[in-house]
DNA sequence: CTCACCTAGTCCTCTAGACAAGTTCACCGT
DNA sequence: ACGGTGAACTTGTCTAGAGGACTAGGTGAG
């Protein structure tokens, strides 16, 4: 039986707190292990006397943090799959390790002969106002949108979704499901766009209920958010690629410039 | 004047999700600015016509989401660093535009006149398993740790702690609080040591209590781990560097490689 | 046997109020 | 002019209760 221990009043810390404390440790030190139902609200309140509000302050702490998640009508359970707290070593570090080409062409390309892929969908949308804004579009100017969901041992790791302008896209394969050879990179080039500069935003923020499944994560896990921009040697963006992945680590590496 | 607009309690969303929406599209639009006062839980009490809870628990998803920042006595504030797309507004958008000397030198010159840094600690340590896996370091071999905060707008938004070993930090002012022109990079070069490659290791992960509370974010945001670590010319590591930041975005730039 | 229904147990949301504690500022006495 | 006090405002925490919604399991009708 596991022991609820007591709350002291008389302490700085809040009873909520404390209580969160209590459980925290019961799960660090997996005398509450993955998978398992916590104390009910109501054993809860009866064992430590306060309110319901206090119980249920103590179990919001313990969600916010990921610890645990709450299934409507059923109960808490301790998340099975904690989330990431260190710095995992990782297959996305091979893909900046390329030699020779641009780290990202070389991504394109193991994207095209599809290893690890296991959904692809393209379709022809308006372009929302962000899309357009960074792709410099002209008003009602419709962009391809490909979305790919890509696996790694199996499980889904990364969801990545490409907007090129219709202007550009047209005449090209780009708008198949099937790009061909060096994929959508090579496509833009043939439609004489030829690549010059990337930007990217890094960020970090807490999936979507639809990423969280997508992805197969806890609601408690973060996810990585990259928006590279693609530019030809005009200064035309030519595509964005919003991709959204399981927080795990990713490397980049670059040299400091001749002198 | 903010416009509140109403919450309609027949529709599904309850209200308290309902109040939440309208504050986060105030503050995503930037309707309300960061820094900027959000109204009192008062005002919204009254606004809205609820009870106390209801508005408390829109302002904690608000605060779980890292939009805002509460101040026991003060009021609820939109954090000072909302996701930005401004390349010039960040530290690391520059990295990758420096001509002719080390990106890196200069961001550390940039540090050298502490314009936003609020705490610096500097210690002499015993090196953790991981950091001195990447120092490549002797066995019992100790190092300087260099931390710091950094603020953007009176706000902390990083916290940075640079390991250096210390064969290579003594003798020089690198275990100093004030390292002198060029920072701790200049002094690794002042000790023979040219700088040549970096890698850096990005990830995302939920933060520690200690970092939630450095860092003033609410419990449900994840932040964005940079580890960085910096060889010589020889390809020994000199540096590594554990950046902490808060989840909103950075920018990384590079150009396609000449064919 | 199958299916609809009921029920106990769970978490979700909300109300109405109370006291505590931190911040700010005007006011008053010195 | 200065300093202290206190009022007014803010958020933090807690109480006691209510109805709702969802889940799982049992029960009875068909």
């Amino acid at each position: 039986m596991l022991d609820l221990g007591t709350i002291d009043r008389s302490v700085d810390r809040p009873p909520y707190r404390q209580i969160a404390d209590i459980l925290r440790q019961h799960i660090e030190r997996g005398r509450l292990a993955p998978g398992e139902q916590l104390p009910s609200e109501a054993v809860l309140i009866e064992h430590y006397g306060v309110a319901r509000m206090t119980v249920r302050e103590a179990i919001k702490e313990l969600r916010s943090e990921g610890l645990v998640v709450a299934q409507h009508g059923k109960g808490v359970f301790v998340r099975s799959a904690p989330p990431v707290r260190r710095l995992a070593s990782d297959r996305f570090a091979r893909r900046h390790r390329q030699e020779g080409k641009s780290a990202f062409l070389a991504e394109a390309e193991a994207a095209g002969h599809v290893p690890g892929v296991d959904q692809i969908r393209v379709t022809n949308e308006a372009a929302s106002a962000e899309v357009a804004e960074r792709l410099k579009l002209k008003p009602r100017e419709r962009v391809i949108v490909r979305s790919r969901r890509y696996l790694a041992d199996g499980r889904p790791v990364e969801i990545a979704t490409s907007y090129i302008p219709e202007s550009i896209a047209k005449g090209t394969a780009i708008a198949e499901v099937n790009t061909g050879p060096g994929g959508i990179y090579a496509r833009i080039e043939d439609a004489g766009h030829e690549l010059a500069h990337f930007t990217e935003e890094v960020s970090a923020r807490m999936p979507s209920p639809d990423e969280r499944k997508a992805l197969e994560i806890g609601s408690g896990a973060p996810v990585l958010t990259l928006v590279r921009t693609a530019f030809d040697t005009n200064g035309t963006p030519v595509e964005v690629c919003d991709t959204v992945k399981v927080a795990t680590s990713f490397v980049l590496e670059y040299d400091v410039p001749a002198k």
